[in-house]
Parts: structure tokens; C-alpha cells; sequence
DNA sequence: GAAGAACCGTACCGTACGGTACTTGAAGGG
DNA sequence: CCCTTCAAGTACCGTACGGTACGGTTCTTC
């Protein structure tokens, strides 16, 4: 993969944020990125490769947007939980990520498409491992009590992000869907302390 | 709205089911309904107007879904949630949500689409709504404790559907998203009265 | 500096779709 | 029996897109 290989990509992906899967034609890519058509076929096969491609570009950028987590105390944990929710929020409330969910989703019909298996390979997938993996160092130190770590990463993901995805996929405009992303964090996170924390 | 329309629009919407937005042209929804595609014309406008009328035929059916609460007792209301959470699990993974979701979140990229409030309103408005009202009569009744309604039903519904719906909008097979209905209606409901419960 | 690869720009092809026009035929009313 | 109305079926038009072909230009390599 060229520089000039990522550079398309990311003018693809600029235009696919600006304007939408209709906005995402071959010719529009060619000329966005100052390169023929001819190429991108060469490069990526057919329109479907470069959406793909598309795909795991994103998705190799998204994983060091979580953070490093702290142990070192109970306090620090809840902190960095906090700051775990912000991000996630984020994170989807992105306008790459809108655009990439609504282009996979749009193809999700067609069961042979790759891109709902790729998204949720490359984002999701990424940010669920990575919180199972904190849970359970949680776990260890008594910061958090619960069985089953996938569970309770199932739960602290409804408490933060509720509907919000999927309202902002639907289009509904940021500032009416989420007003106040530290706040949202916050209480997330002392919900989950109620069902999950030491005491409880 | 003749019953021959309301023919076409349940076609329309078998179709977009079975094939996904692709599968939806003009032609293939006249040619499923034994109707000409003058007609359509003369019917809807153009396609867009047939979409919004799927959107809201489909919406004028989802109303009777949410059931009729009880707040005889504090255990029937609580068995009255634990249904709702099981319905709303229900609704939000069956083939024609997911199909109409995708297709509007497919149009969301055009801020001049109307499907997404149209789907917002006519789905989502409507449980909400009830949803929110119910909670509040609860709160009446010393059933539940909270400050504010809305807030407390965006957690029932994180709670409830946690990240499931985008996946199934995705594509991930339903019975790798959800196992067991019930139990998770259930384990839902448990951590709401955990965070809203009248003792806490 | 010549040979060759890479690649841009553009033109082109086939197809598919949204939307319109026209013809046929069936119903209903006088 | 005729006239009108409505709609099915089909043919058609313009456009847009995915994908390919080709001439010309730059860059690399020996």
C-alpha cells in the first residue's frame, strides 16, 4: 500500500463524508485524487475492493483512539472508565465513522458484501476487545465484580451510547442527540458502578 | 389510501425485505403488484414518495406493538417492563425494522431526505413516547424513582437493546446477536430497578 | 539519452434505472 | 351499443454509473 494508495483513500473517504454513498463514483475518486480511473482498478480491483479497502484504512487508525488504561488505583480506573466513554461517544459520533456505518449498513442487505463483517472486525471489534481485556484487569484488583466480562462490556456500552448511534446514523443532528458528551460519560459510568462496583 | 395502494406498499416492502434497496426499483415494484409503473406514478409522485409512504404504512402498524401497561402492583408493573423490553427487542430485529432502518440510514447522508425523521417519528417517536409516559405513571405510583422521565428511558433502552441493533443493521446473523430474548428482557429489566428502583 | 513502465486524462461502451408516452383492453354508465 | 375512464403492459428517453481502451506524458532505470 503506496502513500499515493492512501492518499486516494482518503480522499475517498472525505468524499464519502461530504457527500454520501452517491457521492463515492469511481469517476468522483479519479478526480478528487488527480488519478484515472484506470489506476484505481489497477490498485483496488473494482469499486467494491476500494470501498474495502476503505474500510481497514479507518480502521487502522481507529485503535490507538481508546487510551491507555490505568490500574494503578481504584479512582484512576473509574477516571480512565470515564474517559473510555467520552471517547467511545467520540469516536461514533464521528463523521468518518457515520459515514462508513451508513455505507456498510447500506450494503448490509446483500449478504455476500464484506463491508458489515469488515466494520465490525476493524471497529468494533477492536474497542470490544480492548474493554473485555480491561474489565477483566478490573476484575483481578476487585475495582469491579461481576461474571462474565463480555456481559458486563455489553451493558457499559447500552449505558453509554443508549440510541445515540443509531439516531445519528439516522440523521438526526448532533446537537439534538447528544448535549453534553463529559455529562453523558459521567453518569454512564456511575450506572455501571451501581450494578458492577465492589460493594454491590 | 385505496386498499389496492396499501397491496402495493405490503409488495414494496416484501421486496425491499427480500432484495434490499437495490432490489426496489420502479419496475420490480410494478411488476410484483400487477400494477404499471403510471400508476406508481400517479399513485406516489415519484419513488421517494413511495418510500416515505412505506415509512408511514409501515409506522401505522408498529403503534398496537408495545402492549398495554398494568400498574395494578409493583410486580405487575414489573412483569409489564420485562414484556416491553421482550417486544421491543422483538420489533427492533424483525425483518421489515431492519430492512426500513437500513434504507433510511442509506438516504441519511442527504439532509434532505426525509426518511430518517419520518422513521424517528413514526417508529421510534411512538415507543419512546409511550415509553416515557408509562415510566412517569410508575414514578406516580412509587413503582420507580427518577428525575427525569426521558433520561431514564434512554437508560431502559440502553439497558434493553445495548449495541444489537447496529449490529443486526450490519448484518450479523440474529442468532449470534441475541440468544435467549427473554433472559435478556429479563437481565435488563433487573439492572433498571438496580439504578431506579424505589429503595435506591 | 533511450527503453520501458507507470499513470493521467478522456473518450467510450454496455447496462440499469427513473420517469414518460402510447396502446390495448376491461369495466361502468347512459 | 357506444362512450368514457382507468389502468395494465410495453416501449421509449435521458442520464448516470461501472468498467475498459487508448493516446500522450512523466518518471525510472540502465
Amino acid at each position: 500500500m503506496t502513500p499515493r494508495q492512501h492518499e486516494v483513500l482518503e480522499n475517498a473517504l472525505e468524499l464519502l463524508v461530504s457527500g454520501g454513498e452517491k457521492a463515492l463514483t469511481t469517476a468522483n475518486i479519479a478526480r478528487a485524487s488527480n488519478c484515472s480511473k484506470e489506476s484505481l482498478y489497477k490498485w483496488f480491483g473494482d469499486r467494491d475492493g476500494l470501498l474495502a479497502a476503505m474500510m481497514a484504512f479507518q480502521g487502522s487508525k481507529v485503535g490507538a483512539a481508546v487510551g491507555q488504561e490505568t490500574l494503578a488505583s481504584k479512582d484512576a480506573f473509574k477516571a480512565y472508565l470515564v474517559r473510555f466513554a467520552r471517547e467511545l461517544l467520540s469516536v461514533l459520533s464521528g463523521d468518518i465513522s457515520l459515514a462508513l456505518n451508513r455505507l456498510a449498513i447500506g450494503q448490509a442487505s446483500n449478504p455476500s458484501s464484506p463491508l458489515g463483517p469488515l466494520l465490525i472486525e476493524n471497529g468494533r471489534g477492536v474497542i470490544e476487545t480492548k474493554g473485555i481485556s480491561f474489565l477483566n484487569a478490573a476484575k483481578d484488583k476487585s475495582f469491579l465484580d461481576f461474571e462474565d466480562a463480555r456481559t458486563a462490556y455489553h451493558v457499559l456500552y447500552g449505558l453509554i451510547v443508549r440510541d445515540i448511534h443509531v439516531r445519528l446514523l439516522l440523521g438526526e443532528p448532533r446537537e439534538q442527540v447528544i448535549q453534553n458528551f463529559e455529562l453523558q460519560a459521567q453518569t454512564a459510568i456511575v450506572h455501571f458502578y451501581k450494578l458492577y462496583g465492589p460493594e454491590g
